[in-house]
DNA sequence: CCGATGACAAGCA
DNA sequence: ATGCTTGCCATCG
């Protein structure tokens, strides 16, 4: 199946504005709830143009699949990341989110199947 | 956890 | 078109 760029970039961007403050997810569960399961990369593409021209996108909730901060270089600076998810009370240490997979990582294909 | 593999799409030379 | 790289992921070891 082929894929609409924009078709794609509008269900991406609806995800990552539902995810709550002080949560966080990956690529790959974007991805998979939108129903592209191994299209992850696209999403990081995706990403990566939205905090460019940014549209109050919380482009730091989004992390790797091991809670780690990939995207950071695509933000104004390497720090601005982690500061923002730190100001949300999340913890960051050697570029990790703590307690990722126990606490933080929220999952958009459970949480919006609900509502 | 890390490294290597295989899969998929897009950008670039 | 080909080859390599990329904000990736699952699986195997």
């Amino acid at each position: 199946m082929k894929i609409d760029r924009a078709d794609f970039e509008q269900a991406v961007y609806d995800v990552v504005r539902s995810i709550p403050k002080g949560r966080a997810t990956s690529y790959g569960a974007i991805a998979e709830a939108i129903g592209f399961p191994n299209h992850s990369r696209l999403v990081g593409k995706v990403m990566n143009g939205c905090n460019a021209t940014d549209e109050h996108i919380p482009a730091h909730r989004v992390v790797n699949s091991q809670g780690r901060l990939v995207g950071r270089d695509s933000f104004s600076s390497s720090e601005r990341m982690r500061e923002l998810l730190e100001s949300e009370g999340l913890r960051v240490s050697d570029n990790r989110i703590r307690n990722w997979k126990q606490e933080v990582f929220w999952n958009p294909t459970e949480e919006l199947k609900i509502l």
